[in-house]
DNA sequence: CATGAATGAGAGTTCATTCAT
DNA sequence: CATGAATGAACTCTCATTCAT
């Protein structure tokens, strides 16, 4: 029978055990509701029920925590979008579908949408967080793509500013972050279908 | 006839003086662009070319000079809105001329704006800031009402949700303060434009 | 009249107040009597009977203390050693001199000189103190140049491995820091006396 | 007859396994060259490969280990010096071979030595490691009496301070620690030459 | 014997705030 | 009005040590 037995001498503060799991989760809330800097070690500490000493044998810093959230939710979001375009037929089909997914990532995501959201600019000015500028710009650059071609197709109105219309619509999505419930009577569905109508067609009756 | 001025030589802590106004003018751009908590008072302080302590000579807190910020952009925008409200002949034009305000509003006060975006959910839990979700409720009523009035009329889709409705328009009009350049190409103006187009008619083509 | 007023709006930290020589100096006591790293900040603070918090008002960092500490001591060393070079008549009055001058700065550098002897090798790792490692470099470069030379000029012994003889002489100077009580009866010029005697003439009856 | 071998498997604590004693070696090495506040134990357990937590199977704590590295080195040491005074045939011979011996002793002895002159001042204030100080005067009255007696038989200058030449001699050869590398050019008999040569006549040309 | 999760004390540092000058 | 020295609480993080598995 093979050894389960590590090799290396150090694999907590790496590997992915359930613990590191639960403790980053505790740490993601926490730090979506009350912001980054305004959580302390010791409030997620005391959340998880051990002492704040305790975080640093599976994370390095604070900082490491809010880092493999963030890289966590992006890796998934981005292979989420390419699957998107590769399935749409047609860019209108692509964007409501982008949406829709973007509404989806909020039932496991929140936590990490709403600190991407909120945190990403104090984060940025850090050299390890240069890859949030990264992501955000992959991100506008795709939507952006999809919005051009629907607009050359005629899916889309000719007199749309695609720059404008993409930052109207990445707003719409993401802000719903920070009011939305997982456990409320709005379901992300019908958030979804509301905000996608809105946006097709408008709110004024023809 | 009684003097209006003031009997003794009362602290400028109360009053309006010029330098208190710059000194708010530079606080609030640091709130805005690296968030409350980010910005420390002597960040604040060498912005305006003196020791941290000296300060204290023209406010009591770092809390009071957000307070007096917010509380300046907060009665401005009340009475905004109230005279829209009076002045418009139906709840399509209050809709937009609401919309045409906030989006003006951002030439003068975007640093209220994004610091009332951003810090609000931190701040209210103090009880000094309950003001802040009176106000957030206030403006939802007023929305709200507008909306309702111009389902009932006919003028919006009857199978419009509200609630949601108010919140797309309201976060679509604030985050745009997260991104808008005053001395940019995109004029406010411009931007309330594009929004009002698409939140009416829609992005696709009928 | 000319105005003394200060132009920089944060001089504490680098200009030389009186306060700030006093507090280099309890903390280079402690430094050299308990070790950089087994001095606290709190230590410090409590030797000079204000709260630790209040150091950071006149330095960065504990690194920044030591750091100030070292730089002085090394330059005026260094100027010492020129200047003796510059007046000595020959080699043997050269070394003769620059080891009295060594012992004399126990006088006024005792600190330092331990901080530098003890802790070197510990702070030489840090990028900061890499000039530790060129002062140790610049010494060694001056004494052994003036051994070589009075060897030369046939004042030493011929047999003398240099290299080693510069190493036996800077300890000889350097460990007497350890256990040297400037209130004590051992003056540093008998120490110095005695030193130079052994070194010259040896132990043994010829 | 009685058994020697231990009744109980004794935990490896207290007995001298092979693990031990590569432990202890590791662990010197790093006391050595870092210094034992700025070794952690996890430094240690790295080194040796296993978890810090494990180290606490062999001792009882990071002082237990200096503890044990220091009290075997004195031992021996004393041992040697006892040796050194029952055989030598007169005080040079006696001086001459004292420092000879503490030359050689660097070859396997060398991070207890440096561990020894480093740390003493630090450890020597906890009670357990009081003997370091009877240790250090131990060596002082050995050594100050073999000069004394040597002075008396006209071996040694009648000028010489005997505590100062102590002193001296005992820096001259403990300070070498601090830069002889086992593996260079410079063996240990070659400095130990050089230096007793210094010391009996002196660097200077009679 | 070793692991890995946890403890608990204490480290260096930050920062809003005060106040005598 | 401004300075500059100080406070005091809280912060992130370190580390020797323990112990169930």
């Amino acid at each position: 029978m093979v050894s389960t037995k590590r090799l290396s001498a150090r694999p907590a503060r790496e590997s992915g055990s359930e613990r590191r799991a639960e403790l980053l989760a505790i740490a993601g809330e926490l730090f979506a509701s009350r912001g980054f800097l305004a959580t302390t070690v010791r409030d997620i500490a005391d959340a998880a029920g051990i002492l704040s000493g305790s975080l640093y044998h599976h994370f390095d810093s604070k900082e490491s925590m809010v880092d493999e959230i963030l890289r966590d939710f992006l890796d998934t979001q981005r292979r989420t979008n390419e699957r998107v375009l590769r399935e749409a037929s047609d860019p209108r089909a692509a964007i409501i579908e982008l949406i829709r997914q973007s509404f989806a990532a909020m039932q496991h995501h929140q936590a990490a949408i709403a600190i991407f959201q909120n945190e990403s600019k104090y984060l940025a000015q850090f050299e390890r967080f240069g890859y949030l500028r990264q992501a955000a710009n992959e991100f506008e650059r795709t939507w952006t793509r999809v919005l051009q071609d629907g607009q050359r197709s005629g899916a889309f109105r000719a007199d749309l500013n695609v720059k404008l219309a993409y930052r109207f619509i990445r707003d719409m999505v993401w802000t719903t972050v920070h009011w939305y419930n997982p456990r409320g009577k709005l379901t992300s569905n019908v958030i979804a279908d509301q905000y996608i109508k809105i946006l097709c067609d408008g709110i004024v009756v023809p």
